[in-house]
RNA sequence: GCCGGGGUAGCUCAACGGUAGAGCAAUCGCUUCGUAAGCGAUAGGUUGUGGGUUCGAAUCCCAUCUCCGGCUCCA
């Protein structure tokens, strides 16, 4: 039972008083008042599991009500009751069949089937009030120190995670320990809705998806073209000087080539289906792009000297993503893969696997991605289905890829049931707005498809041997990299990926010449510049150009004119005036090389 | 794919069995203005789609497409 160290009153305590136990047993506690509170309001409801989560809890109920948000009230209302009810959680060793007759009486069948599973362990049932559940522990002392929570969404969740069982109904709520810190959740809640990328994404006008196209096969407007096509030259250049060999492959396949490489057995319900040619080929959208760069290796007889050979592309590929999982940009059926294939012999493994680390580190030091963090994903060993059967191929592999994150010097955690069907990779997982973990880059090692593609060198002796191959993506898809762009930044995109970098800003028609003057001076020297020459007052041109999200604004009326001076607006409301236009251009080329998010050159806010 | 909730003008939303409306955006005038919304007028919709119930459907029912919250999946 926990007990909270300090206890202050709650309500003048700050999150940092709280451990994370603590936290835990009050959101899980809080599972348990609200199953009591939702039993009791509406009879024939069944539970199965209610466990803490990150910020909050969750209950799993099969019941003949369905649940929406309008019985939150009074639930959350009932769950007042039973907490200020000042009942104790009182933990009990049971034994089996005492468990199974208390659960059976009650006709909860999925609590009988989770004690099921305990038999022969020490079987507990926690209780408060009138309420008693199967469970393992971690509660509060009482249910009076439950009093920062609230119910936020129900949804389906299948029994036991497995999508063969039937559909429960969850109820999530998040629980705090201070009413300040539970403001502050449900205000960052509502904070990370304005940053979500399928809103500004549609605000900015920086891509769309046509119901007529079809789901999960965005547009990209004008402005996010710009962004995707920055991104594209800034990591094909910056992979060329590397090593990398950029190459161009078709989208299209004969479908025996991925029968080899096995992507059809196990992907092959989300392949777009086999297009008939002529009643004897059979060609598929590729969903990868990994057989091409390897038809790409064979094409030429190696030597050992040629390895490590880099293979990268820009690679556009198709995935009949299922339709509950599309999502704006971050989940698409159509994707271009920042992509690229090591064949590397096997002692070179460790060099590129550490090479590549360190080129994550860079690009992420450029975006100014700071919070992220490395997973080994591995395999299930009990699963042989979904992973290739050969434990000492993925002994090594594991074993390799352990020895690059050392060398490197960052830490890891281990998830099995990760891994390719191939090998185990390296995810870097980043948060979103809604604080969901997200890969962009990975890292997988490969001994499987050399083998399917009888892949081979000529090493020293002049004896074949067998290349390794690492699949690895460092910015993602376009699609999914900008989407986290978008919600990184909030829409406020440093310079070098702004779409409109600098805007021109009209006072009066007079301005018209000097301002077009400008802007083609701005464009000349390599900014992405517009104009607002609308008749417009200029507290309404500013406003608009403040919601495109746009870094500098140049006032310009005859003031200006008269004095061949500038006046910069910048987005966070800095002003500057009396700024030369080549003092301008110059400072803008430069933040736009260095990346910078906030520009140094004018005196800070 | 599954469970639940939504689709009304370019966008955000109202009307919830009785003639479909507002703000912003757009267009046209007037206004020529110094750091986040000047004024007026005009135009804009088979209420996602297809069926059904009804004297009458945006509203109720069925199917379907699609979006959202989750679940499952993610080479």
């Amino acid at each position: 039972m926990i007990k909270e160290k300090s206890q202050k009153p709650a309500e003048s305590s700050s999150s940092e008083t709280h451990s994370q136990e603590f936290l835990d047993a009050l959101r899980h506690s809080c599972a348990h008042v609200m199953a009591q509170a939702v039993q009791e309001l509406f009879p024939g409801t069944k539970i199965s599991i209610g466990p803490a989560i990150e910020n909050g809890f969750y209950y799993d109920f099969d019941s003949p009500h369905r649940f929406t948000e309008e019985d939150f009230p009074k639930v959350e209302k009932r769950m007042r009751e039973i907490a200020q009810g000042n009942h104790p959680f009182k933990g009990q060793e049971v034994s089996f069949e005492e468990a199974k007759k208390f659960w059976e009486a009650r006709g909860e069948k999925y609590k009988v089937e989770i004690l099921e599973g305990l038999k022969g362990q020490k079987i507990t049932h926690y209780c408060h009030d009138s309420y008693t559940d199967l469970c393992r522990g971690g509660h509060l002392e009482n249910t009076k120190l439950l009093r920062h929570f609230k119910l936020l969404s129900v949804a389906g969740a299948y029994w036991r995670g497995d999508e063969k069982n039937p559909m429960l109904q969850r109820i999530y709520g998040t629980a705090w320990a201070t009413k300040e810190d539970l403001e502050k959740h449900l205000k960052m809640l509502e904070e990370a809705k304005a940053r979500d990328h399928r809103k500004l994404g549609t605000e900015l006008r920086l891509f769309a998806i046509s119901e007529k196209i079809g789901p999960g096969l965005p547009l990209w407007l004008p402005k996010g073209a710009v962004i995707r096509s920055i991104l594209e030259r800034y990591i094909v250049d910056l992979e060329r000087s590397l090593g990398y060999q950029h190459v161009y492959s078709p989208a299209l396949a004969r479908v025996e080539l991925y029968k080899q490489s096995g992507h059809w057995d196990h992907f092959k319900e989300n392949m777009y289906p086999a297009m008939q040619f002529e009643n004897k080929e059979e060609l598929v959208l590729r969903p990868m792009n990994c057989p091409h760069h390897i038809m790409i290796y064979k094409n030429d007889l190696h030597s050992y000297r040629d390895l490590p050979l880099r293979i990268a592309e820009l690679g556009t590929m198709y995935r009949y993503e299922r339709s509950g999982v599309l999502s704006g940009l971050s989940r698409v059926r159509a994707m271009t893969l920042n992509d690229a294939h090591i064949f590397c012999l096997p002692d070179q493994i460790r060099s590129e696997a550490t090479a590549t680390l360190r080129l994550i580190e860079r690009v992420y030091k450029d975006f100014g991605f700071k919070n992220y963090w490395f997973r080994l994903s591995l395999r299930d060993p009990a699963d042989k289905i979904k992973y290739v059967d050969n434990p000492a191929m993925w002994d090594k592999a594991e074993r390799l890829l352990k020895e690059a994150l050392s060398e490197v010097g960052v830490s890891f955690k281990e998830a099995a049931g990760e891994a390719a069907y191939y090998g185990p990779k390296i995810d870097v997982q980043l948060h979103d707005a809604l604080g969901h973990s997200e890969t962009l880059s990975t890292l997988q090692l490969d001994f499987y498809l050399p083998e399917r593609f009888d892949l081979e060198y000529v090493d020293k002796d002049g004896a074949r041997e067998r290349p390794v191959m690492i699949h690895r993506g460092i910015v993602s898809t376009m699609e999914r990299m900008t989407a986290f762009l978008i919600e990184h930044y909030a829409g406020n995109f440093p310079l070098w990926l702004s779409p409109v970098q600098v805007k021109i800003l009209t006072l009066t028609d007079a301005e018209e010449s000097p301002a077009r003057a400008l802007e083609e001076h701005l464009l000349a020297a390599g900014l992405r510049a517009s104009l607002d020459l609308r008749a417009e007052k200029i507290g309404a041109k500013i406003r608009d150009a403040q919601l495109e999200k746009i870094p500098y604004m140049i006032i310009l009326g005859p003031k200006d004119v008269a004095a061949k001076t500038l006046s910069i607006r910048l987005r966070d409301g800095r002003q500057a005036h009396g700024i030369s236009e080549e003092k301008l251009i110059q400072e803008l080329t430069r933040e736009n090389a260095s990346k910078t998010l906030s520009p140094t050159w004018l005196d800070p806010k």
